[in-house]
DNA sequence: TTGCCGGTCAACCTTTCGATGGATGCCTCG
DNA sequence: CGAGGCATCCATCGAAAGGTTGACCGGCAA
């Protein structure tokens, strides 16, 4: 689980300075919770934390902040992967660490896209969690080991790669409606629907417009 | 948000003794988070947390505790229930507050059922927590706002229930199955399949299977 | 240039689904 | 007790979705 970061602990543990943490969560519980178990490290310090990510773009621009952890989604809405991409197009950016409670793949993949140095889950035990912040400071990736093993399946798996179109259909056939409603709504014939959707069930292996979104939400490649 | 608890702390906030608590989370920073923003209160005190519901039933019958804080989720899988039953169906139970992630109708059901005095949301800020914990101790129920809302719909709205029967068709339906391979499963014919699906449209208010799955998914009654 | 791929469309046929209608058994309530 | 509501079951038929073949265009890379 975790063993990727024991010399870390041993090189900044004890003597420099202690690495200042800025949270970005709207759970208060989680924030203290974050603070908690990472001030408990003597290494470790959270310098800030808050529930607003525009507010947390803020306090991360202003320095004064080594590693920023990120909450994903906040009431209902994905804005931690905008607020983590507006952190680190900035010159000397703090690292940003997304910590989720999910780990499907569109969430990960926008994280990453959008600059963040490391992908964790929530139900991380606590020494994980701050052995990611060491690996974060030190400028490396660090990757939860289930978020690891998904990114290594994707890409063993090159076929379950939709275009934007394909995602775009797929995604109105999971909002229930028909291809008539779909080919109305995209401004497209109803055969270009029906093509699109066989090429969705090939890629996907399945046979029918449930089991294609079935299997879509199950991979993450369409929200629900 | 939090107005229905002024008198609790002004009552138990001095003279007598602490609430003890127990805390049921498999999410080590829920645990710190919740044990942080409870002990922060003086007439609260966090007695012991665990991740196992089997250990938090025991602690729990053990005695020494007046409210448990129960997760319904546990690595994926829906015990926080069926511990709470196990909990409160004994002579001289602690009072059970359920704290989740989610607000989905069966969710709330499930725990009700399962006796539980009180359903929060994790998101809730502390004041509110600590004014639930007081307000069970009491005896009485708590409900976060967003779920109290949920229960006067569901009042109000008796045709979004779905016979066991049909939510176990639209579930199949939902993993993708024909109606042939559900017929099939549920040893039936395909016209009794249709039928079912016939009133879970009318239920619903859709007139497709995908429609009905989005729906369905939405307002909590399966699984995804 | 010559492919390949994504997106678009059409015609045809087969399978599945949805709508309609009707049957039975169980439970409750007047 | 009987009427009505509900869940469960089933059959038939038109409509929709799925499968196939074939075609066109634009961009892009070998």
């Amino acid at each position: 689980m975790s063993d990727n970061v024991i010399t870390d602990s041993a090189i900044t543990g004890s003597t420099s300075a202690p690495i200042r943490i800025l949270l970005v969560d709207d759970h208060p519980v989680i924030r203290a919770g974050l603070r908690a178990v990472l001030d408990a490290e003597s290494d470790l310090r959270v310098v800030a934390d808050t529930g607003d990510p525009d507010d947390g773009v803020r306090r991360a621009s202003a320095g004064g902040v080594d590693v920023v952890l990120m909450d994903l989604q906040f009431g209902g809405e994905m804005r931690g992967a905008d607020a983590t991409r507006r952190i680190t197009e900035r010159p000397d950016a703090p690292r940003v660490l997304v910590l989720t409670t999910y780990d499907t793949d569109t969430d990960i993949l926008d994280a990453i896209e959008a600059g963040a140095t490391g992908y964790l889950l929530k139900d991380a035990p606590p020494e994980d969690l701050a052995a990611a912040v060491r690996t974060a400071a030190a400028g490396r990736s660090a990757l939860a080991p289930r978020v690891a093993t998904r990114l290594m399946d994707r890409m063993r798996q090159p076929a379950t790669t939709l275009s934007s179109r394909e995602v775009e259909v797929l995604q109105l056939v999971a909002d229930g409606r028909s291809n008539q409603q779909i080919a109305a709504h995209l401004f497209i014939s109803q055969a270009t629907v029906k093509s699109h959707l066989v090429h969705i069930y090939s890629k996907l292996g399945v046979d029918s417009r449930t089991a294609a979104v079935a299997t879509a939400v199950e991979r993450g490649l369409i929200r629900r």
